[in-house]
DNA sequence: GCCGTTTTCGGCCCGACTGTTTTCAGTCG
């Protein structure tokens, strides 16, 4: 008996709706601000939310308290919370879209709708052209222009969309790059969600600082990528790319550099639990320093290093500011050593030209790894291109190239397919044989998938799950998995989970893998190359696994071979 | 609505920009 109990996502963007409609009818701020914590906590949490909730346990969780915890259960029970249902009665289905046109704040949407009983778009659209807007006091003939041209361009009508990091990084490094050869420039630094590494971002932000910024912004906008200047001051500056990326640029004084750093690396909970904090210690933090309310002295620095140790935290990496535990960690000294690329001794998911997607041989694939400083390589190619006496070809080969690549080490592995019916498409005869067993979800995500992945963790010879949930990134959401009883089940079994590197995958997701560290599972960090260079994109899975708080020693695959073969038993 | 090495009540980050204003509210990150 499965219950299908209502996903984090929806808990959470009810309370955002929740959040939105309160708003619009003017209710107490602080008490919308408790509703868009309670969405971003939820959102960030792995286990099922709905079900700690039905536990009574859901008000454990920072920021949700008794009231939230009720509301949640209501949606578990009636699919919506009374509180929404309510407010929903009162506001007009649309107006909501209102909020997302740049400029358009609760206080002016309700307004314009109370006022002028505007409460569509296409209304909306119309009291602009009429100039009607301007009649309300506060609105102008910008004001109208301004959402004329926030409607023309389609915005309101869908929901902003987010890049995947695997398109912004390189972009995002590129631009720092070219800075950085100018001759104004003194210090340039990736920042904001990129630099923090988060899956997928809205902007890509870049501060610098300059011996001449109005010089250095000037060369920005005329940076041969550049389709649109969307804002150019002297330390300020907007672009979009010809790919359709928005870059934003600010030049700020080399004296507090590290405030400003901090500050706009965010995120921004992280900053706003790190300033309540400071409160309470009697300082108060902004972007240009930090001032002891008592003295007036204000303390700015050129290293975020310096502006964490004032505060009393050790230095936080900033894939770990998100405001999950970090600031508490960075005050008792006790966060994590995270885990490094150069940590990693091999790669334990890789394909060659066995696998028709496969764009190298195994030979060239070995000859990269070893490039890399690895020690061992796992080719595993799809089980369905292994049939027909291949397996024997392959193993021969891997054979030949073992005896020549001395102590390299490339094993025998496979990524057999996890079936509809939950069987593995490999028998346990051929499986067998394998070094390196990886199964993976290709098909029927909304399948049973979590039983589906505990009988493959189940099955002796299967050493890893591949790509736990099977999402790509802005294509498709992946399996709705139950990570706690998977995590669970591969504990205690030896069974490795995985976090695969792929730009579009990051599969585990960071909070997934989070949790499976917490737990004590082994976890690897794999490639997925199907070509010698996508050996790197193990960076991205680094990242993933910083993310999630992994040391070296919680990934499998910073160890020799000898030693993961004996963990795994 | 949440939360507590000041507290179960009374707080709740901070500054810049914008458009509209003669001093500021609303919005944004």
């Amino acid at each position: 008996m499965t219950r299908s109990l209502p996903r984090n996502a929806e808990l959470a963007d009810q309370l955002d709706l929740l959040a939105d409609l309160s708003e619009l009818l003017g209710e107490q701020g602080f008490r919308v601000v408790a509703y868009r914590r309670a969405a971003t906590r939820i959102r960030d949490t792995a286990a099922s939310v709905a079900e700690m909730a039905l536990a009574g346990t859901a008000k454990d969780l920072p920021g949700i308290g008794k009231t939230i915890e009720e509301k949640l259960v209501e949606v578990v029970e009636n699919g919506e919370m009374a509180a929404v249902a309510k407010r929903r009665a009162e506001v007009p289905e649309e107006l909501v879209t209102f909020l997302r046109l740049p400029g358009l704040g609760p206080k002016t949407a309700a307004r314009i709708w109370r006022e002028l009983g505007v409460s569509t778009l296409a209304a909306l659209q119309e009291a602009a052209e009429h100039e009607r807007l301007r009649t309300l006091p506060g609105l102008g003939a910008r004001s109208e222009e301004k959402i004329l041209d926030a409607l023309r361009k389609g915005i309101g009508s869908e929901a902003p969309t987010r890049t995947p990091l695997g398109v912004g990084l390189p972009a995002v490094r590129a631009a720092v790059e070219a800075l950085r050869a100018h001759p104004a420039a003194v210090r340039v630094s990736e920042a904001g969600s990129v630099r923090r590494r988060r899956e997928s971002f809205r902007d890509l932000d870049l501060i610098a600082t300059a011996t001449d910024p109005a010089a250095l912004t000037a060369a920005f906008v005329a940076l041969p990528f550049v389709a649109e200047v969307v804002a150019h001051g002297d330390t300020k500056a907007t672009v979009i790319s010809g790919n359709g990326l928005r870059f934003d640029l600010r030049v700020v004084p080399p004296e507090s550099y590290g405030n400003l750093l901090q500050h706009f690396t965010g995120s921004k909970d992280h900053n706003v639990a790190l300033r309540e904090d400071a409160v309470r210690r009697g300082f108060s933090v902004s972007e240009y320093g930090v001032t002891t309310v008592e003295t007036g002295a204000v303390f700015a620095a050129e290293t975020e290093e310096e502006v964490y140790r004032h505060l009393g935290y050790d230095f936080i990496p900033p894939e770990l500011r998100e405001n999950s535990g970090e600031l508490e960690a960075a005050r008792e000294g006790r966060l994590p050593t995270l885990v490094e690329v150069g940590d990693l001794t091999g790669d334990l998911h890789s394909h060659s030209t066995w696998s028709a997607d496969g764009k190298a041989t195994t030979e060239e694939m070995a000859a990269a790894a070893r490039a890399r400083g690895y020690r061992y390589l796992a080719v595993t190619d799809h089980s369905h291109y292994l049939r027909d006496g291949r397996i024997e070809q392959q193993a021969e080969e891997i054979a030949d190239l073992n005896a020549r690549l001395k102590p390299f080490r490339l094993l025998r592995g496979v990524e057999v397919n996890i079936k509809a019916d939950g069987t593995l498409d490999l028998s346990d005869d051929v499986l067998a044989g394998f070094d390196w067993v990886v199964a993976s979800l290709h098909t029927s995500f909304d399948r049973n998938p979590t039983e589906r992945i505990l009988a493959s963790i189940d099955n002796p010879h299967v050493d890893c799950i591949g790509h736990l949930t099977g999402r790509r990134l802005s294509k498709r959401e992946g399996a709705e998995v139950d990570v706690e009883r998977i995590v669970e089940r591969a504990l205690a079994t030896k069974t490795a989970l995985e976090i695969n590197s792929q730009p579009d995958r990051l599969d585990m997701r960071d909070t997934h893998a989070r949790l499976a560290g917490e737990a004590g599972a082994l976890i690897t960090i794999d490639s997925d190359a199907h070509s010698t260079s996508a050996l790197g994109y193990v960076e991205y899975g680094i990242s993933q696994a910083r993310r999630a708080w992994l040391t070296k020693s919680q990934i499998l695959n910073t160890r020799p071979w000898s030693e993961i073969d004996k963990m795994l038993g």
